[in-house]
DNA sequence: CGACCTGTTGATTCTGCTCAATCAACGTGG
DNA sequence: CCACGTTGATTGAGCAGAATCAACAGGTCG
């Protein structure tokens, strides 16, 4: 495959960042390990092998806000400068690949487009935080969720509420009143305390919007 | 200039990027002018000469978010997709270079640090829209303005009120309201209504932190 | 069993939004 | 030149949503 005329991003599976790339195994970080802390050197990749991780970052004033969720086949570790200003911790046990690119070459296109596609992610976020009310920022963050995990089993949820209510830019207090709005809408049932079962998709949707 | 064994990125003039492009003309977009709209075919990056630039997405409430601002010499146009889900306009008559890639060849480094560049700047807004109180967020982008205008004269004030307020996630009149708030501090004085000298920059910069 | 952690719920406070009035700057046309 | 309309900015009053503070429930683990 080459790129034509284009910055546009191509499909192309992680598998094929591999190329060109030293193999490395999978590491197993139990639930709040940290992967890579703020202020380390930049350079290698990561890619989620399973299990979720976090990226997040804290303000002077001791307040995290979490500026991402990435679960397998995801990518992370970029970073623009030469040392990372955020911090990436396994959320629930997480597995994950580092890649090192073999030296003197040319980063493929397919770094690129991962790049994009966490750029794309943080500009949806943005939306939510920047426009979105507290129930709706829920909302949206389940319907997220549950088209990243595909099926239509209940919708999992690996991080607890306090990191939920840092990803969202609320407290956690409000996450559970939020949660319990759609409960009480007949939206979403809580079959556990970390499973939600998502009973009616389309007012879930039309919510979100 | 080689890249050795790391992703991190590094810094090339952003005229490097010409570099197996075809050469493009200046064109000049007047205020509030359109480059490219939400759903047009992505693919060519674009360089801002003089001026600004937003970023803009609509809500289906009809909510507007900037994503982001640009002056002189930053990129825009990077799309994980086949097509524009933002919409770039001209804030106040932009110069803009529109680049388009040869045929058939790997996007260079430098377009991915572009890209990590402006990751790297959504990723800060985030961090103003979930932790931060409106006072805050109107200092933190003064201050920031004021950093990419470099000089100590006082910064220039390309947008207006609701731009700002559509970019921090308020409403103008809280934008007016936090820039009295900063007035009475003494931190900022309003030469004009665009123009806004700091008089303490050391109280505006221990309020963003 | 008690200690602890996470989550839920309630009461109160406060920040920022909404609605609305006012003002200044500007352009147009009589 | 002045009356008028328009547009952007400021300011005020009242309100709503979310934060804060606090109490309590349920589960887990020592």
């Amino acid at each position: 495959m080459h790129i034509q005329s284009t910055f546009r991003a191509q499909t192309v599976p992680a598998s094929n960042l591999l190329a060109g790339m030293q193999p490395a195994a999978v590491t197993l970080y139990p639930a709040d390990a940290v992967i890579y802390a703020e202020g380390d050197a930049a350079g290698p990749l990561y890619v989620v092998e399973f299990g979720t991780v976090r990226i997040c970052r804290v303000t002077a004033d001791g307040r995290r806000q979490i500026t991402g969720f990435l679960t397998a086949g995801d990518a992370f570790g970029f970073e623009a400068g030469a040392e990372h200003d955020s911090y990436a911790e396994s959320v629930d046990g997480a597995g994950v690949r580092v890649l090192r690119a073999t030296g003197g070459q040319e980063p493929t296109g397919a770094v690129l487009h991962m790049a994009l596609k966490s750029l794309a992610r943080t500009q949806h976020q943005l939306m939510l935080l920047g426009c979105k009310s507290a129930n709706v920022r829920i909302a949206a963050f389940l319907f997220d969720l549950s088209e990243r995990q595909g099926d239509d089993r209940p919708v999992h949820l690996a991080m607890q509420r306090n990191d939920i209510a840092d990803y969202l830019g609320m407290t956690f207090e409000t996450v559970s009143r939020a949660l319990r709005f759609l409960k009480d809408e007949r939206i979403i049932r809580l079959k556990t305390i970390a499973d939600i079962e998502i009973l009616d998709r389309g007012a879930l949707e039309s919510l979100c919007e």
